[in-house]
DNA sequence: AGTGAAAGAACCAATGG
DNA sequence: CCATTGGTTCTTTCACT
């Protein structure tokens, strides 16, 4: 399946090799709004901007070839597709399994339930954050793809009451 | 400033009263297609699902108004635009400053550095996710930002190697 | 880089199965 | 609840400044 983020173009489809990109006001004010509400019209936003549609259309283009803008993305409420409980998990890896965390990482990556993915400092080696039907769908995750995992050494869950990203809930940034 | 998402429509602006939330496979697909990517267009999406556009443009709006879908925002990424530090922050609060943890909760929504906010059980009561300039701007939005308000009892800073949303950086999912 | 205009695509409401 | 149609708006490219 094609990505239609980039249905008009080719550019790079990997993470990025961007140099270090330089934001005018102009990109700041395009990604401030974009992150605010991804279905802005570029119009409105070339309005915002001062700029011609054209141009909007272009600084836009560039900066998702320069990796500021990675993508674009729903905001789906975890509670309204079955997973009404949400948990902190740190996990503790064993010294000799630090080797490939990439590979323990990626498996992570994998799992259904699982919403973001730290890698940290400190005594522990990753913190993820995962969404999930209900606590015994936790027990499961956490004894079955977790513990019984050879390279953890051990977990520690934490529920969550409540989950907020600011930038996703005030659209006029 | 309008809210785009929203042009066509009127449909509610607040977070949600929806109970109902009964989505069966055609509608789970949309919410996949536009979870990995929201700029997929309607027409790909009707395809995918064996509907007519208009019908699958009716079931996009039917989702946002019953809250599963809460936006559309672009990812961007916080090294390109000067914050490339990122830290997760243990906040531990009083326990006589628990009795409005939403006005707590409303301040630090408003620092500009916080990315998410986590109200948790356990010793500590939040866990914010913060993506800073560099090492100086972390010492100071915990020095100024939390440690000298008068509700918070302590922090604990963790620095983040690594951060990734798994749905984010599936397109094809 | 920025612009204007024109072709193509997507949106949205109304209508009918 | 779903499909078709048609008017309107937005996107995207291109020749040019």
């Amino acid at each position: 399946m094609p990505n239609y983020s980039e249905r008009g173009g080719s550019f790079p489809p990997g993470p990025n090799n961007a140099r270090h990109a330089f934001l005018d006001e102009t990109d700041r004010l395009i990604v401030r709004m974009l992150q605010a509400d991804a279905r802005t019209p570029n119009n409105a936003i070339a309005a915002a901007a001062g700029i011609a549609p054209s141009t909007c259309h272009g600084r836009i283009r560039s900066l998702q070839e320069r990796g500021v803008i990675r993508g674009f993305h729903a905001d789906v409420d975890p509670a309204a597709v079955g997973r009404g409980l949400q948990a902190l998990i740190a996990i503790r890896l064993h010294a000799h399994a630090r080797a490939n965390l990439t590979e323990f990482e990626n498996y992570l990556a994998g799992l259904p339930d699982v919403e973001s993915i730290f890698f940290v400092t400190g005594d522990r080696d990753f913190l993820i954050h995962v969404a999930v039907a209900d606590s015994a769908a936790l027990r499961d995750l956490v004894a079955a793809n977790l513990s019984l995992r050879p390279e953890v050494a051990g977990t520690n869950t934490t529920v969550i009451f409540e989950y907020v990203r600011p930038t996703e809930r005030s659209p006029s940034a």
